[in-house]
DNA sequence: CCTACATATGAATAATCGTGCAAGTATTGT
DNA sequence: ACAATACTTGCACGATTATTCATATGTAGG
């Protein structure tokens, strides 16, 4: 299994993927995704308001994802206008949805 | 932006969402999924070894894996022989590169 | 039956993460 | 200049999570 382990990605690229999910892995952050998925461009305002979130805490997470390039800010007089970045995230957003949808009830263990 | 809060995903679809990306939020699980991805299918202990897990770190991935449906157990004798249970996650992991590769060095904020 | 081996699991500890709160910056209106 | 609005940020705290160690389960061989 030598060759396995020769076979895997270098550790940085393994880290950002990691980093890159675990981004997508909070209902939260999910939320606010999914309205700009919906909204195209919001301010964190209503996207606080469209996803149950205090204003901190959807500053804080958009924060999260902005410096992480998984949306971008333009800023216009005293607000903050979000949006995604680009389309890669629709595309997991998506693929993942396909996951549960298949309900793999495949019984065997645990 | 009402139109937008109604517009999202239900609750719990957004949860389990979440909870598939949790999966693959840790370069651990990373590095056994891409082991499982290159050697097709392996038991726990050669799965250790490639990915540099002791056997009870990746018996406790392992698990988490299997109880969401992302890899697959066979039991053959005294050992457990691993492999993926879709081919959902390698997209999602392919996607997710190609995300990285991006290299969005795109300034502007923070 | 007893020992060795492969894997699984539980408990405990340590690290990481999300949120609220309070204070800070910038911009608009009076 | 002052107050209000929109957003940001640092800190502290509670909750979740990963890892290790010790122990358990199950299988194979002597």
């Amino acid at each position: 299994m030598e060759s396995v382990r020769n076979a895997l990605p270098a550790q940085d690229v393994v880290e950002d993927l990691a980093q890159i999910f675990g981004l997508l892995a909070d209902p939260g952050r999910l939320r606010l995704i999914s309205a700009l998925l919906e909204g195209g461009e919001m301010c964190v305002c209503d996207l606080a308001a469209a996803t149950g979130h205090s204003m901190s805490a959807a500053s804080h997470a958009l924060r999260l994802l902005r410096v992480h390039n998984v949306v971008k800010v333009r800023r216009s007089g005293r607000q903050a206008y979000y949006r995604l970045a680009d389309s890669h995230v629709r595309m997991l957003f998506d693929l993942a949805i396909t996951h549960i949808g298949h309900d793999g009830r495949d019984r065997g263990d645990e």
